[in-house]
DNA sequence: ATACAAATAT
DNA sequence: GATATTTGTA
């Protein structure tokens, strides 16, 4: 049961190699997995500025192995940090790709993140894995291993999920016969665990057990062009549920999922 | 100096 | 509304 996961993933000489790991070696013991092939391929579904990008096409697959034009070393150094005003602390200044026309080391602005169902889902295994006391930014960020994932990305979306959780704690204790309870309108990955959140922190995991989650080491299932996504909760048919188990949208974010009701 | 959470901005 | 950025604090 435990290898089930592995099957319909691609091989480990089809996955183009990421030059940078984002989880501890420490962590990556502790889960028991090796470093080398289990990091996140996530399809982060970055949106630039000006244009939008849909990775409907057969490119897919290449775009999701990296997050920008050529680059993998973005991390967090182009922010500003605070006291100090350091625009950007790029290394290869000079160069014509850095989107810099004029010479000027100009700050190159990091695409906004998509929180696609595939990436949330990993976000709230994490989480629940991890117990809400030990769930902070930094280690959510390492523990979902993906590649670009920055903490403030994370922190943003922690913000948002606890406010989520604490509009379904009111809700859950309010009316009992409450009409509005949420139905599941689909159970497929990614989704059923924001319609329906554990009303209960998980019981708290030990670090040292944690090598049996199948959590770390599943590269995203990249479906075929054209196939039926999963908009269940529109009220359009499911796809039944290929081999692999895929089952999301693959662009475009979640957000209404989480908006249910607002009082 | 760093990371967190909350507040605010885009 | 979703995500980013700033602000206050531990």
């Amino acid at each position: 049961m435990e290898d089930q996961w592995e099957m319909g993933l691609p091989l480990p000489e089809d996955l183009t190699p990421i030059s940078q790991s984002l989880i501890s070696p420490g962590l990556a013991l502790a889960f028991g997995i090796t470093p080398d092939n289990t990091r996140a391929q996530f399809d982060l579904n970055l949106h630039d500025n000006c244009s939008t990008y849909s990775p409907s096409e057969e490119n897919l697959e290449s775009l999701s192995l990296r997050l920008f034009s050529g680059r993998s070393d973005f991390d967090c150094s182009n922010r500003m940090r605070r006291g100090d005003s350091f625009v950007n602390d790029e290394v290869n200044s000079g160069s014509k790709d850095d989107g810099d026309e004029n010479g000027l080391n100009r700050a190159v602005k990091r695409p906004r993140l998509v929180w696609t169902p595939q990436l949330h889902k990993r976000f709230v295994d994490v989480i629940e894995h991890l117990g809400i006391d030990k769930a902070v930014p930094k280690t959510i960020m390492e523990m979902m291993n993906v590649e670009g994932l920055t903490r403030e990305n994370v922190a943003s979306h922690l913000q948002k999920y606890r406010l989520y959780l604490k509009r379904m704690e009111g809700l859950s204790s309010e009316g009992q016969s409450n009409p509005r309870r949420d139905t599941p309108m689909f159970d497929c990955d990614g989704f059923g665990s924001m319609t329906m959140p554990h009303p209960h922190p998980p019981p708290p995991q030990q670090q040292q057990q944690c090598n049996s989650l199948p959590l770390m080491p599943m590269p995203m299932v990249v479906p075929p062009p054209g196939a039926a996504y999963g908009f269940g909760h529109l009220g359009l048919p499911l796809p039944s549920s290929s081999p692999s188990g895929y089952c999301g949208l693959e662009s475009g974010a979640y957000n209404m999922f989480w908006n249910r009701q607002r009082g």
